[in-house]
DNA sequence: TTGAGAATTTAGGGATGCCTAAATCTAACT
DNA sequence: AGTTAGATTTAGGCATCCCTAAATTCTCAA
């Protein structure tokens, strides 16, 4: 039996593997917020079910079994995501909680009659690819704002959508995916980008730019 | 703090309620597929927080604070019931119980949307009131169509939504709620009941009939 | 290569929500 | 009033999922 909280370490652990092959018991205890010592003991019984492979110390890699669940409750989360933005008219801001709940309970029939609505879509409202049903995804390492040389442009492909805060700021900003982005100036000591966005200049620090991941701009 | 299957309780016990003021241990753990030791477990923890009111032995009443969140529920799965039909497709047969895991889900905000995408509804596809935000919710005793007289005719107010065979069955008879039907014969030892619906008839037995609720017809 | 510090695991415990079996209480009938 | 059947409660147990504290293992630099 698969509970909620085995579907979310294993979407934690999807999401966190993106990259890299292994990922350790802390990386998982700091993305959910829980102490290593549960992390340990869940692992070990995701192992046991085959849904992911793991040594001690070394790190964890989702089996082929685990990666397909964690795919299917990332298309759920993502497709709740834009049925909650483009149909239900919430703002962008609150669907991440809300899909947070949801994903976990909807059924078959739910998810096929959102994607359904929604035209079969690709994107979430943050940018983030959606999973097709045979848990295609095409999820392409982006840099960060805060990697971008200054005076070059850039194109936002996604940001994190975990702060309801910094996602109203970044709407205020018109940081959204595909907008066009000039990173003007960076101070140093880690301090603000000066960023031009819609002809508007703003300063935003890095804490900020991290958390929108963007292509270069092609000139 | 209130989980998920406290307020499974507390729906279960505001609509054994009705008509009743005192609800049976045994009756709760019949409806809801639990032991009797299950449910005097979660009395006894619902009466500590001042839901409902308790007395070895003697049976339950809800409190004002234990009806209120009762009918919160009631509201989630009545309107998410509508939804999934008028807005997303579903047969009403299946959204019962797609419905009984999103109700404890859903955010205010989740409802309040609907409520408004549906024009604020008070009825849901199965003829049950939808409570309104305040808990305001009439719900008046219908007769089943057993009780219903040979050679009467009925307005079938709502039908129980626990079964989704029965729902199908219901859609083939044509016993949707404000559909008319005349009963033109019941035969005795419990035997089938002869009826008329839309011109058609049909012999439905007993246990089909005690879930359809009618009002009489005004002739 | 060895020891310090970091990462990880083990051990023990708490809350929730369910179960069965045994004990107890209520109510109805003679 | 006594007996008894049925309803209810108590007691003990199991699985899940989290925690803290202590023990262990790993890694890396001196």
């Amino acid at each position: 039996m698969i509970t909620h909280a085995m579907e979310d370490y294993l979407k934690t652990v999807y999401l966190l593997q993106e990259g890299q092959e292994k990922v350790s018991t802390s990386a998982i205890a700091q993305q959910m917020e829980v102490s290593a010592a549960s992390v340990t003991g869940m692992i070990r019984k995701l192992a046991a079910l085959g849904l992911l492979d793991y040594a001690s110390y070394q790190g964890v890699e989702l089996t082929e079994g685990g990666k397909k669940i964690a795919q299917e409750i990332i298309r759920h989360h993502r497709l709740l995501e834009l049925y909650l933005v483009e149909i239900m008219g919430f703002t962008w801001d609150k669907v991440h909680d809300e899909a947070d709940k949801l994903e976990h309970v909807i059924s078959e029939e739910f998810e096929e009659r959102m994607s359904e609505a929604l035209g079969h879509p690709t994107t979430d409202p943050h940018g983030h690819a959606i999973p097709a049903k045979d848990g295609a995804m095409q999820e392409v390492a982006y840099a960060t704002l805060t990697e971008v040389d200054a005076g070059s442009a850039a194109t936002v492909q996604h940001v994190n959508d975990n702060d309801p805060e910094m996602l109203r700021y970044f709407d205020q900003l018109g940081l959204l995916p595909g907008a066009v982005v000039q990173v003007v100036a960076k101070e140093p000591f880690n301090g603000p980008l000066r960023l031009k966005v819609d002809q508007t200049e703003h300063f935003v620090g890095r804490e900020v730019a991290d958390n929108v991941f963007v292509s270069p701009q092609i000139t």
